[in-house]
DNA sequence: TTGTAAGCGTTATCAA
DNA sequence: TTGATAACGCTTACAA
């Protein structure tokens, strides 16, 4: 007896002008109820091939599509995954973001976007966020999203308490939290020890974020010095705030560091951007890539073909870590049991900037 | 009398092991009805002061967030933007993304990101998803959504029959959908003038994109020789298929090019990358920037200075046109009447590529 | 100013 | 295999 429900339809019809069709108006044009026709919507097994066809038709004449938002309070589900990216113009990340989303449409998720920047209340924020949209995964992009101090990693913890946790790039330990990461430690390491084994004596390592990802990368180049026998120069690690990143600048603290006197053969960058500023370094300072400086990045962007020569860069496998991120996600989404670590080795890619 | 309602929850309590408030126990926790509980949470005036700090102090202390999804099924809105995009990782349309979605979420709308990439048939889908999702508005971004072909571009009206549609950078008339642009054309034309003034005769003109902006473009270049009394050379108009538009291939094509016995002092492109291309391409063929050629990029995107010399660009005002985007959105969803276009202009920004 | 109750469009339970 | 109906958690007339 839905004639009630009939009678609202009518009327809302006639007040909004014609507002999408229910399930109602197509159980009534299908002569079947609507829990046949949710039936049929849900690819349930219970209902006989001769009525899943007439409702079918009817949904696909009336181009019907079924309320998500009744949808969602029904099943508290609406397949969506929510991204928590810091810089979505950030190209490392942008690829990142690319991979990911493709990879989730692929398994009919809808990805909400979320840029948080760097403060730590925006991120607390975006996980609110997420979390009163009831998502039904978060995926963290990067490892600016681990904090040193472990108090300030509660915002992670308690995500992880109602919903999972992917991080991308990242190493968190905690339930339901789930890491695909590159080796970035031996990934730095192995690229030193190459400039090392081509001759070099004396490498800059310069570096912009002093997280998670910025520690291991730097922990990898004091290892290859170590490894080859060396001391670790303090003096040739040199810090380079993210405001301060633009390929003018970091050229121009370059040439301030070359003129206190400071003596390097190499540098070697945690972000290609910051080895484009020292190949522009060198060319203000009349050296020659690679003969009298070697030059590494790293992520192996794009941009390490742009700049003149073209540069020799670290390859974290970001679309294998991006795409491994969706496949843990789907498989902890389906109930399945997921690694919590899942670990890609990197590999130096060998351009002109090096010997 | 909702004892019913607070049986319904209990149960609900003891058999999914704790899920979260809702309503009915905050308004039994603040001794008010549910109907209080949401004037509070939608800040209606009609509330007394003394009322709502009860209830505010209820809902802070237990934490509630009201359930997003029954949310959206009362108000009909989750206040989400859908925005497709063809290619999150493409830098410009990165930056677009980053500018669009920092101005949405400032105005309390998430965004659902959808990649589109080229087909028809997947921005169809993506539509559909959107409509499907009810969101409150789309963002189209680039004007390869814009079809040359009328019947091809059905899917932007259809949509724009449910839900405003805004443009960005790109143009389309039809109701509800409402354009942002830079205006390609004249900056182009301007940048083409600037190589023409500085002494250029042959100028190679480069695109890869033959949609809606890719012949504005054109256009401009052919009026800008047009405008300086000289005929257009069609010979000196190449169209780089996507595909084949990597820094090398580039490079390798104009080689050819030169090889085959084509002249050209200048290279203009519809696109940084191609530029970039164009500075190997000198390089590779011993010819000095901009001495020997000129050359002219599109976007004014962070690679022009990663490259040496730095390449003069075409600023088309990403920044602006996509934060007019979100406020012509906004304003469209409030009921106020926007223009269906609004053009910001273009600039071309001088570096070292240029006489 | 507050409360009651209908309504939003689904899904899921239970009975037939 | 089907149908009737409660439930999901909220908003919003309408009454009081």
């Amino acid at each position: 007896m839905y004639n009630h429900k009939r009678f609202k339809n009518v009327s809302i019809y006639i007040l909004k002008g014609g507002s999408a069709l229910n399930i109602y108006d197509i159980s009534e044009k299908a002569g079947v109820s609507i829990a046949t026709v949710s039936r049929v919507l849900n690819n349930s097994p219970h209902v006989s091939q001769k009525t899943r066809e007439k409702v079918l038709a009817v949904i696909d004449d009336c181009d019907y599509v079924p309320n998500a938002f009744a949808r969602g309070l029904g099943l508290n589900t609406m397949k969506t995954i929510g991204l928590l990216c810091p810089d979505a113009s950030d190209p490392y990340l942008a690829n990142a973001l690319s991979f990911l989303e493709k990879a989730f449409r692929k398994h009919h998720y809808d990805c909400l976007l979320c840029c948080t920047e760097r403060s730590l209340d925006a991120r607390q924020q975006g996980i609110e966020m997420l979390k009163s949209r009831h998502v039904d995964g978060i995926v963290l992009m990067g490892s600016t999203f681990v904090e040193a101090r472990e108090r300030d990693n509660a915002y992670i913890r308690n995500a992880a308490k109602q919903i999972p946790v992917v991080l991308l790039n990242a190493s968190y330990s905690c339930e339901n939290v789930y890491c695909v990461m590159s080796d970035e430690q031996r990934a730095t390491m192995e690229a030193t020890q190459y400039l090392l084994d081509t001759g070099r004596k004396n490498i800059l390592y310069l570096y912009h974020s002093k997280n998670y990802n910025g520690q291991k990368k730097l922990a990898g180049y004091r290892s290859a010095i170590e490894s080859r026998g060396g001391a670790v120069n303090e003096d040739l690690i040199r810090f380079f705030s993210d405001e301060k990143t633009d390929v003018p600048n970091v050229r121009d603290q370059l040439l301030a560091l070359k003129e206190s006197g400071l003596v390097f053969d190499a540098v070697q960058t945690s972000e290609d951007v910051l080895a484009i500023g020292a190949v522009k370094y060198a060319k203000a300072a009349g050296l020659s890539v690679p003969h009298d400086l070697s030059i590494i990045g790293h992520n192996n962007s794009g941009i390490c073909q742009y700049s003149e020569p073209e540069i020799t860069s670290v390859d974290n496998k970001l679309q294998a870590v991006s795409e491994q991120c969706v496949a843990t996600m789907l498989g902890v989404l389906e109930g399945r049991e997921m690694p919590q670590k899942i670990v890609f080795t990197g590999e130096l890619i060998k351009r002109d900037s090096t010997l």
